[in-house]
DNA sequence: CTGACTGTTTATAAACCTATAAACAAGAAT
DNA sequence: ATTCTTGTTTATAGGTTTATAAACAGTCAG
């Protein structure tokens, strides 16, 4: 068993000297800084990362924090927003629902975008965290992505390749395959730490040309059963 | 945001009456009691859920979970290894490998038996507990999962449909994503508590069905492409 | 330069958590 | 019944954490 990062909490290389007294700063900017620095603290340590780490880790003393978050929970809140709401990107339905572009570039570029985003160990784990809390910012996200991304890519797979009509729910639960299919890697490569053999662009690409040829292969099992 | 169900550490509905001495028990019976009772306490409070919840839940005292493991981290332990190792079935490599079978039902049944063991809430939670923590038993079951399951997939998928020889990471990385879509589906059923709307039994079997079709299309882009 | 405002630190309370040692008591052996 | 073994509890040490209150100090207004 691997044995957790010590949470750093003494001074630094020379126990001698004391840390300098944090230099002033407006209200709006420490309170970033101290959201921004959380974000970092809580994917490496998780939310029972203490105070006093975060509070070493910004230079400054520990009860300054509460000077600007009511209460741990507050701040916990405030970095569950910044993650997720903060990291949604309106563009990626137009780049969805973008008809002057064939369908595979659309996609491709789609799940670049996306992983840039979500394929960060930061973001990874607090997704983890609030999923396994079953915080409500968490079902949010996953119902806007099931809004404003699965939907909208069913949608246009069946305008590419068949008739037009409301979506079913065996269409959604069959993207989901792959959707989550995608999502996995990400997770192997920042949280498993079983990292894939092949980069990420490859591995869109070939996963995208792999559902498309199934789409559009007409005769496959799959398509007749939906 | 919903609030984290409080660790039940009081006493039971009424204050007033003290909880009634735990009944002697055999070492052993006692041992198992308890590492039966931390995975679901560790499950639903993370590893950082105290051993006076656990004890509370037990009806035991804290200090007698002391008795039975030296330490916190070595009930933890004990944990990993009843999850994981407990948690592995040999049969799995056979059923796989079995070709008196046709691999289209060897896989139905392979995923309908591995889904039932792994898509446990408890399971998955302690899953993604370790992977958090990057701890060496969830790399070991990785490996596991990739050593005798995944290549040897892969193995047969190429004697389903093409020549021979060693199997290239290519062709695991473009498994993985089949498998990682199965298992996102436990993720969401159990974890993200977004059910999916149609059953497992039913999501196999057609995920199933659309990964053979790619390989038996011969024309996909996908395959052209390993 | 002086005073007021407020950002930061010091000091500390209160709760909680792991772990140990000694006292207690249930059941088996004699 | 009495004694012995050992499973369980009581008591508590020592450390860590969240949070509050009061003291301190940098900066701007006058």
């Amino acid at each position: 068993m691997s044995k957790p990062k010590k949470e750093a909490v003494g001074a630094g290389p020379d126990p001698a000297e004391l840390p300098p007294r944090a230099k002033r700063r407006t209200p709006d900017s420490r309170r970033e800084q101290i959201l921004e620095a959380a974000i970092l603290h809580f994917a490496e340590f998780g939310f029972e990362g203490g105070t006093q780490g975060l509070a070493t880790r910004l230079g400054v003393t520990q009860p300054l924090i509460y000077r600007y978050f009511r209460s741990k929970d507050d701040l916990i809140k405030a970095v569950y927003d910044r993650v997720f709401i903060g990291g949604w990107r309106n563009e990626w339905t137009a780049l969805v629902t973008d008809r002057t572009k064939p369908l595979r570039k659309r996609l491709i570029e789609f799940y670049l975008a996306y992983t840039e985003v979500i394929f960060q160990r930061e973001w990874l784990l607090i997704y983890l965290h609030s999923s396994i809390k079953g915080l409500d910012i968490h079902r949010w996200w996953h119902a806007f992505v099931e809004e404003h991304i699965i939907s909208m890519i069913c949608d246009e797979l069946r305008g590419e390749v068949r008739d037009r009509g409301s979506i079913t729910p065996d269409e959604i639960e069959a993207y989901w395959l792959f959707h989550g299919g995608i999502t996995y890697y990400g997770f192997r490569r920042e949280i498993y730490r079983a990292p894939p053999r092949i980069p990420l662009d490859v591995f869109v690409t070939r996963s995208v040309d792999s559902l498309l040829s199934g789409y559009a292969g007409g005769g496959g099992e799959f398509a007749s059963q939906l």
